[in-house]
RNA sequence: GGGAGUAUAGCUCAGCUGGUUCAGAGCGCCUGCCUUACAAGCAGGAGGUCACUGGUUCGAUCCCUGUUACUCCCACCA
């Protein structure tokens, strides 16, 4: 047997999720069996892999695993986001660096750039995944820009204008001004910043009187159309009816009166540019207000700017403060935190702008999501990119008026031209684009083509997905979305769970970055511990909903365990196997009943941490899931098991051992397996591979029909193999198991503290208080794993002996050296202040009238146990201290 | 400004309907070991006023009041 002490999980990794792939393992049709449908949040396809696609998507491999060996028939679908204005704004950088300006290109030119780079860089992140061992159903990737996905999107649109939820209008959008786009609401992302609070001096027209009012934004008084106070302000009622003259511009602009006004903040007056802030604006419709918009797209003025015009927005802001002050425009200038809009793609500062957008009116879903969605907004779903579904909108120009004509394409909106307006020319298409949210909420839908396609075979099998697992961070974006498109579409919500993770943060609670570069690179880090060992990383550290500190460490843990796993294979392999069958074998006193009996326990404790499991699973708590099979596999197999049944060197194992051996190492993998899939599959083919060797050798078959099952068995895939169930275990047997564990730590821990060494063989006599206390059956592990020559009851406490209490029973130690009095007695007498302090507890409870006569009657008996056990302890420990003095 | 959550060992977290799974786990730490599967290992061990305050109760980590600290979501007052 040459294994390698230390196992190498990149030729195995790679090997088998070939072999997965070239079987077909991950791919999945309608049948009779149940689904398991988990849909991936699509990542950006210009992405590549972090930390966070790692936690969702092992969390989502350990669930489709998990469900696909319990015989559901699991469909991962994966697939990849076009992320319009990210991946417009890579590509714009791109040809820039070619030295291409993207206004000098047409729109097909752009968009043929444009996929050139998606089919360049969009696989990578996928690719990535499969590093990772994730079992999506590859045949099944989809795109949310390839033909089914883009013509889902169109028909919705058609859809929805054509039932009046989709209009066009001119609102007050946030303007990015670095991807020259508007965005939604959602994606504006508020940042607290130190800036100014400028105080300005706004003259009455016609007199030398001026009102102060404050401004962070004193670059926009070049789009000032009014001044607005509270109607009930005493300090400004003389102000009534006047004008006042915009500092520096010399425009008058009226003083309206408004209750929209907090008197309280600043000098109680307000500037109102209708153009460029919302409220403004909202003001402006409700006083007819003329709105004057200064800005060009980029952010810099516009004409409107006079002689700032061309300038950027900030550097403007710098100028006209300094051109006030020199005016003696400026009364004070004070220092003032505010919250900033900033690009949640670009994090370029928003700037609100006023323009034609087209909307989405989902008030509708009012009641449905009342508790998500408190104050539901119309969603602005246009973007002014190319890279995107193309609004199907067409124009068409008749005398000075516009007629908007939705419809599936060119020719259906030219049939319609024609048949209403009996136009038969050209038409004039949208130019912009659809929100990418507007196609990733059809996600679970398109998918299986049921927009276009509805109630088709793979639609009505696999819709309802199972499990979505996401981020917290884009429940609005996404997944209410997604919930309004299924009602709307399938009169069902698209998923029945909802899995939220966490956020991945670094040691110092950072949320990772590529700013702050303090995210690993997770390619680096599979390279370095193995994709099990990561896997295992990211879900221990991730209890379900918290974020996750995420530590290296943990991953080496990981690591560690695929080497302890690798570790017991290669001892059971080393084993070799009595010819005689074990009832007649009679090789050693510590033999076939020592082995029996642990394979008993194995079997209980198997039983019992599946049950754990099971439950852990139905909370979605994988941590603690993987956790109890960590525990299991490592403590109690490799630990406690093996140790139990491993034969004296050179000395061979009796086959139903070996046999018990194998089978539970192997159903072990199961278990293990959703979560370390590749040390698994690896370390179960060599078991199943060593069972048939052992029972085609044993049972004299011929070696054809051994070949040909050599040759069955390497077909198979540990990953489509029945998950195990819990089934009843024995509880006493489990209990004894635990006494007899503390009798060898007593044991051991005596040898450790006395300096004495494993290989000096002691002998432990003990005497039991009561029945709790039952050793028979395993005292032959206790022999094994203690070193003990004879355990032996007895009634009078021993001279000599070292103790040691378990439960309630007293165990002694006789040594055969003299014992240091001083020591032994400092530990009794520990000991005994302990007992006695608990003793006093128990009774100050039990002497208590209130508690005797209020508490049940179970718990009283509970604290008189407590009672009898403390003072048969004290006793003990009394009769000792004596016996040593 | 509005709402929600969290506070338990050095770190990250479990702790179900108040009372023996009530003070736990993993990692880390300390001590001793290269015991022929594994030093990526083995054996043993130490660590906590359950944030602070008051209350309810025979009894509180658990329920209630308040305080403090942190986190998140929503709104966006120039």
């Amino acid at each position: 047997m040459e294994i390698a002490s230390k196992y190498d999980p990149r030729a195995v990794e790679e090997k088998w999720y070939q072999f997965w792939i070239d079987k077909k393992l991950f791919h999945s049709e309608p049948d009779h069996r149940v689904p398991y449908t988990v849909v991936i949040p699509p990542p950006n396809v210009t992405g590549v892999l972090h930390m966070g696609h790692m936690l969702n998507n092992t969390i989502q491999d350990v669930l489709v695993r998990r469900a696909r060996m319990q015989g559901k028939n699991a469909c991962w679908v994966p697939g990849t986001d076009h992320a319009s204005i990210a991946t417009e704004a890579k590509v714009v950088k791109m040809l820039a660096e070619r030295g291409i300006d993207k206004r000098s290109l047409s729109r097909e030119d752009f968009l043929k750039y444009a996929w050139e780079w998606k089919e360049e860089y969009g696989g990578i992140i996928l690719k990535q995944l499969r590093r990772l061992g994730a079992s999506c159903d590859w045949d099944r990737t989809a795109f949310t820009m390839d033909e089914v996905r883009y013509e889902s999107v169109i028909r919705v649109f058609v859809d929805l204008y054509n039932k009046g939820l989709i209009y066009r209008g001119v609102r007050m959008v946030n303007w990015d001004p670095q991807a020259l786009t508007a965005v939604s609401d959602e994606e504006v992302i508020y940042k607290e910043s130190r800036s100014k609070l400028f105080y300005l001096r706004y003259y009455v027209e016609g007199e030398d009187r001026y009102i102060v009012v404050a401004t962070t934004r004193p670059e926009t008084i070049l789009g000032d159309t009014a001044v607005c106070v509270h109607p009930e302000d005493e300090r400004y009622q003389w102000l009534k009816g006047k004008r006042v003259i915009v500092p520096g511009v010399g425009r008058a602009v009226p003083v309206i009166m408004d209750e929209y006004v907090d008197r309280e903040f600043g000098t109680g007056a307000l500037k109102i540019t209708p153009a460029h802030d919302i409220n403004d604006y909202n003001l402006g419709m409700k006083y007819g207000l003329e709105s004057i918009d200064i800005f060009n797209d980029n952010g810099t003025l516009n004409e409107h700017g006079g002689k700032y015009a061309g300038m950027d927005r900030f550097a403007c802001r710098k100028q006209i403060v300094k051109d006030l002050e020199e005016a003696g425009l400026i009364e004070k200038i004070e220092d003032y935190t505010n919250k900033v809009g900033h690009s949640e793609r670009t994090d370029a500062v928003i700037e609100p702008k006023l323009s034609a957008q087209w909307f989405f009116h989902p008030a509708k879903f009012k009641n449905t999501y009342r508790h998500w969605l408190e104050n539901i907004k119309d969603w602005c779903i246009s973007r002014q990119l190319w890279w995107g579904q193309r609004i199907p909108a067409w124009y068409l120009d008749l005398d000075g008026r516009v007629e908007t004509i939705v419809a599936l394409n060119e020719e259906e909106a030219l049939k319609i031209a024609k048949e209403k307006y009996n136009h038969t020319g050209t038409l004039r298409q949208d130019e912009d684009v659809l929100d990418t949210w507007f196609s990733s909420w059809l996600w679970p839908i398109s998918l299986f083509d049921g927009i276009r396609n509805p109630g088709n075979p793979e639609i009505s099998y696999y819709y309802p997905t199972a499990d979505l697992i996401t981020a917290p961070d884009i429940i609005f974006f996404w997944v209410a979305r997604m919930i309004m498109a299924g009602e709307e579409y399938m009169h069902n919500v698209p998923f029945r769970n909802v899995y939220f993770t966490g956020i991945v943060r670094d040691k110092l609670g950072r949320k990772m970055s590529k700013q702050l570069g303090n995210s690993p690179d997770p390619i680096e880090l599979i390279e370095k511990y193995g994709a099990d060992g990561v896997r295992m990383g990211m879900l221990l550290t991730a209890p379900a909903g918290n974020d996750l500190p995420f530590d290296e460490a943990i991953c080496e843990q990981g690591r560690n365990f695929s080497n302890k796993l690798w570790n017991a294979l290669r001892l059971v392999s080393g084993w070799q196997v009595t010819s005689e069958t074990s009832t007649t074998s009679s090789t050693s006193a510590t033999g076939t009943d020592t082995n029996s009996v642990a394979v008993q326990w194995m079997e209980q404790r198997m039983a019992q941490v599946l049950e754990e499991i099971e439950k852990d699973f139905d909370q979605y708590r994988l941590s603690e899931a993987l956790m109890a099979s960590y525990k299991l596999a490592w403590d109690d197999f490799c630990s406690w098991y093996l140790e139990m049944v491993k034969p004296a060197h050179g000395t061979p194992i009796d086959r139903e051992t070996y046999d018990a051996t194998l089978s539970i190492f192997s159903r072990l993998m199961l278990m293990l397996h959703p979560f370390m899939p590749f040390v698994t599959e690896e370390i179960w083919h060599q078991l199943e591979t060593k069972k048939l060797e052992l029972r085609t050798k044993n049972e004299d078959s011929d070696e054809h029909l051994s070949s040909q099952l050599l040759a069955l068995t390497s077909n198979f895939s540990i990953m489509n193999q029945h998950m195990l169930t819990s089934v009843y275990y024995d509880q006493r047997l489990l209990d004894e198991f635990d006494t007899a564990r503390e009798v060898i730590a007593g044991v051991r821990n005596i040898r450790n503290t006395r300096g004495l060494s494993p290989k000096e063989t002691l002998s432990v006599s003990y005497i039991a208080k009561d029945d709790r206390f039952q050793v028979s059956r395993f005292e032959g592990v206790i022999r094994k794993l203690g070193n003990v020559s004879d355990i032996t009851a007895i009634t009078e406490q021993p001279a000599g002996a070292l103790q040691f209490m378990v439960g309630t029973a007293e165990c002694y130690v006789p040594m055969s050296q003299n014992v240091n009095k001083e020591e032994e007695l400092k530990k009794l007498q520990e000991d005994l202040k302990y007992y006695e302090g608990f003793l006093r507890s128990v009774m100050a409870k039990l002497s208590n009238e209130k508690f005797v006569g209020g508490a049940p009657a179970p718990v009283i008996e509970k604290e008189r146990n407590k009672q009898r056990d403390a003072e048969s302890k004290i006793a003990a420990l009394k009769a000792q201290i004596e016996a040593l003095g």
